[in-house]
DNA sequence: CGAACATTTGAGATGGTTCAAGGGTTGTGG
DNA sequence: CCACAACCCTTGAACCATCTCAAATGTTCG
């Protein structure tokens, strides 16, 4: 039994962007990033923002001595590098094959600099991104690995699109553990207690199915 | 020796906000908030937002078991109840007794539409505070209690008004703990062992002094 | 002064880590 | 097409950083 699958084929589903974003689209271009590779890095200058279309994307931090804090998966639909200002502070990287949608950073400070609906549209993004953080603060600094497992879980079949009850978990045990601050053993204990309680079932290499409810409950989370 | 006092007198400093939030000076009043109040609540519909004048504001997420994590201090200068969109998704309770100064939301909206200036600053503001996230989220993800400890101090003192080397602590261990993703005694501790080791001194009650170069070692933090 | 509360310190318990080893899977090159 | 190397994933056992529980010592303030 093994839930991860790094060659996975993410469907071509492309989520249409929010109303206000339709003004960058005409300064779009795609563009194809193999597992594994870097799409910018932490320090480098912003030159531009991505929307993913296809695959999953990891965001990195680092440690001088290695130890690593995924601040986020960005999944079909979701944007990145907007979070900087002059540089980036943060690594992205491809966690499978995936395909981009680049977006020049000079368009789109251009672009909210006459267009007021853009500019609001995209504070809301930094403010939606930012009450992820927070949650994601509450669960790194409270919760158990039983319910940072339960509330990952949770946040990703939420977050995917929808899939009659399977979801994919394209990322290795080692990107779960660095976002959820735990390790790759302490994941795997949890997983397979998961397993055992049957509150998650293997419904195929990669993907699986949720108990939502029971899982809600060992999350703590009573709104979503 | 105790470091902290809840009853402290901040001096009145009042930074000059960011120019382009000048707009908003015409629309702000100021409030006195008392020791522990509440400044607004999680889930209530966001009226205003305020910027601190004098006094420590915490920002605070509960889970209904009591466990609790505080999201931020706000210092002098700082900008809060910024990052609601309809309702706030934390709480803000005053540290100390506070003087803040309150501007309605609806101003803000309404002058965000049509200012790109100011429109822009609070993005930037929510970038910002997103940074800081970010920086906690590897805190509470990878960093021991010690690294913990000494970052928390390096950052009060890097955004407190300057004084000569003394920094004051209004908040509690409790406060602090919940901060930091730790225990009260935890906190306790790790404070006995940095003052046994001559990296943070006793300058009063509730202040005081650091050993910077020493303390940046021990939190592992080339930047800043 | 005394009650309520914050801080400190100790001693013991424990959730999660570390270290170690075995089994699976994937991709590659012969 | 198979064999091998590299990498994941999984599980076990021992350890330890931090938590929990407990009690003593401030501190604040009515």
């Amino acid at each position: 039994m093994q839930v991860q699958a790094n060659t996975i084929q993410s469907p071509p589903i492309v989520p249409a962007p929010p109303s206000a974003l339709n003004l960058l689209e005409q300064f779009g271009s795609m563009t194809r990033v193999a597992r594994d590779q870097e799409i910018y890095a932490e320090g480098a200058p912003a030159a531009a923002c991505y929307r993913v279309i296809s695959g999953c994307v990891r965001i990195v931090r680092l440690m001088e001595d290695g130890r690593r804090q995924v601040g986020d998966f960005a999944l079909p639909g979701d944007l990145i590098g907007l979070d900087a200002l002059e540089t980036h502070d943060d690594t992205a990287e491809a966690v499978v094959d995936t395909v981009l949608r680049r977006y020049p950073r000079r368009m789109v400070e251009a672009l909210a600099d006459t267009q007021p609906a853009l500019s609001c549209q995209l504070r809301k993004l930094a403010l939606a991104n930012l009450r992820s953080a927070h949650a994601r603060m509450l669960l790194l600094g409270r919760k158990t690995a039983n319910e940072r497992l339960a509330s990952f879980l949770l946040e990703m079949d939420r977050r995917s699109p929808l899939e009659a009850g399977h979801l994919a978990l394209p990322m290795t045990r080692a990107d779960i553990a660095d976002y959820l601050g735990l390790t790759v053993e302490t994941v795997c204990r949890v997983l397979a207690h998961l397993k055992r309680e049957a509150l998650l079932t293997m419904t195929g290499p990669g993907t699986i199915r949720l108990d939502r409810p029971r899982l809600r409950v060992l999350a703590c989370e009573t709104r979503h």
